[in-house]
DNA sequence: ATGGGTGCAAATCCTTTGCATCTGC
DNA sequence: GCAGATGCAAAGGATTTGCACCCAT
């Protein structure tokens, strides 16, 4: 899956899998600047782009900060704090029939290829601040 | 909950309860200037974000068009086309069970406020270009 | 020499902000 | 007259694009 990689990507694609949040591609640039300093930001945006299309990692939305990248492939569900936006990473034990998505993607045309359960409330630290 | 509204602000809310997609601002401001000629770009960021505040309208994330608005203010799920992006509203008849959800979400450490799935795949239109 | 990948800078796009003006009370 | 709302234009921030350059083939 990566053999195919040339050194920027590989750095890329190892900072995103390294990281603990999901970062955003400001944030991959910076940290892939310590290891390829001359690396622009461009090349960031277009080797994210890959990745993604060749499913490497996953794009999720956008927030605030841009978009952020996520190098967790297998399906899993996410926590969205309402105050500040943090997205964290959750798995539901027990997911969502499959006849019912497959019911309701059927019911707007859709072809399911996958989903995501999304979770909002307030994060612990934002439970703090309140 | 609208009869304190201005007439800026009841002219936006109706066209985004009108609306059969999810408007982006600037599609908003396009239609709303038609009632309003004078109304500016600024006024409808600032009465989207007030009436998203209070909780008349959601705001749902952003895709590559901007942010979007939804008058639908029930809980409900949404199917986006993993080609073009379009955003349907669904509603799952069985949902993920509560006792998961609260279970996922104190892992986190998340206080629970509500959820969402989110279907992929490709939507009829996109379907066919393929 | 050739084509893809790269860096830089400029351009774009959406969104927010500053500020002077206008409005209703 | 005042406070809040508004329009306009400028600023801001993320992302994309144009283009010349460089490297490996």
């Amino acid at each position: 899956m990566d053999d195919t990689l040339n050194a920027n990507a590989r750095a890329i694609l190892d900072i995103v899998q390294g990281a603990k949040n999901h970062p955003t591609a400001l944030e991959v640039y910076e940290r892939v600047r310590r290891v390829r300093p001359h690396i622009g930001l461009a090349t960031v945006y277009r080797v994210l782009h890959q990745l993604a299309e060749a499913g490497c990692i996953k794009e999720l939305g956008r927030d605030s900060e841009g978009c952020r990248y996520d190098a967790h492939t297998e399906r899993h569900d996410h926590a969205i704090c309402t105050e500040c936006g943090a997205l964290l990473d959750i798995l539901l034990e027990v997911g969502v029939s499959s006849e019912a998505l497959q019911a309701a993607a059927q019911a707007v045309g859709v072809v399911l290829s996958s989903h995501e359960v999304r979770i909002y409330g307030l994060c612990a630290a934002c439970q703090v601040k309140e």
